[in-house]
DNA sequence: CATTACCTGCAA
DNA sequence: TTGCAGGTAATG
């Protein structure tokens, strides 16, 4: 579900309703794990009376920050959402955790698989995360001559280069085949394989993907919601993914779509457009 | 690098 | 009933 422009529509969502609040409690149901390794306890104590000062993305974490240089790392993973809702209303399926604002509001984590996490992290555990993740797509620092550094003398796949978030962070299996049909680039090319008119057609694919899945508030096959709750329509945007499998023709060219797995993951591509290396 | 584990629901 | 799912950490 959440890749970067999913996540960001979320942000985007959360933003304007929960700045400036205030945390009056916090409520936990049949999988505390969702916090972590910390208990409800110790977080409700934590939070109890902070201001919300700020909703940040890096990546794929949504980060809520509050006042005293604490802050909600949520990571959304496979099935998770993140959605405001009235305290009075219904619990979601699969609801997990709900963080009590002072306007009766609910900031409620649902999530069906239980991959996703809610931590409460200090300064340091935020400067942690920052080290490890890579460059953001859509940050103007992010030109195609940083992409190329990027790429220069790895001899791994190119898709799992793009899915890597130690390097690039924000892409998944969505947008990272959507990115690679663009540009006309099969996902098993050698990174450092790419010439230099190949880099630039890839950078300016992943920025266009990732664009246009933020103005159609991202992809929903399933389970994707942004805040509100609302799914999004960027799944009728899309050119391969997901149409490999059956052979569907490719939207470009007609051939018969394929799907491989590349790095672990289903890869979806067109063998025309997208020449085998 | 490839495979497995983490979980659960749903489509084939 | 089996296989698969938008992600990532751990393991061999």
């Amino acid at each position: 579900m959440p890749e970067l422009p999913e996540v960001e529509t979320i942000r985007r969502t959360l933003e304007p309703a929960i700045t400036g609040r205030i945390i009056t409690g916090l409520r936990t149901g049949s999988f505390p794990g969702v916090l972590g390794s910390t208990p409800a306890e110790v977080v409700a104590r934590e939070i109890s009376g902070r201001t919300i000062t700020s909703v940040q993305r890096r990546g794929k974490f949504l980060v809520i920050h509050l006042n005293g240089d604490l802050a909600f790392v949520v990571h959304l993973r496979m099935t998770g959402r993140l959605v405001l809702r009235d305290r009075l209303a219904p619990p979601e399926r699969f609801e997990h955790l709900a963080i009590e604002l002072d306007i009766g509001l609910d900031v409620r984590f649902a999530d069906q698989r239980k991959f996703g996490r809610v931590l409460l992290l200090d300064r340091a555990g935020l400067g942690q995360l920052e080290c490890q993740l890579g460059a953001e797509p859509l940050d103007p620092e992010f030109t195609a001559g940083k992409f190329a550094d990027l790429l220069r003398g790895r001899q791994g796949k190119i898709k799992s280069v793009l899915l890597d978030q130690r390097l690039i962070a924000g892409i998944g299996n969505i947008y990272a085949d959507e990115a690679l049909f663009r540009a006309g680039i099969h996902p098993e090319r050698r990174a450092s394989s790419l010439f230099q008119d190949e880099v630039e057609r890839l950078h300016g694919a992943i920025q266009s993907v990732l664009r246009e899945g933020l103005v159609n508030r991202g992809t929903t096959f399933s389970s994707y919601r942004d805040g509100w709750g609302e799914p999004g329509t960027n799944q009728a945007n899309l050119g391969v993914y997901g149409r490999g499998r059956r052979g569907e023709p490719c939207p470009c060219c007609g051939a018969s779509l394929r799907c491989v797995v590349v790095s672990g993951r289903s890869s979806h591509f067109c063998p025309h457009c997208q020449p085998a290396p």
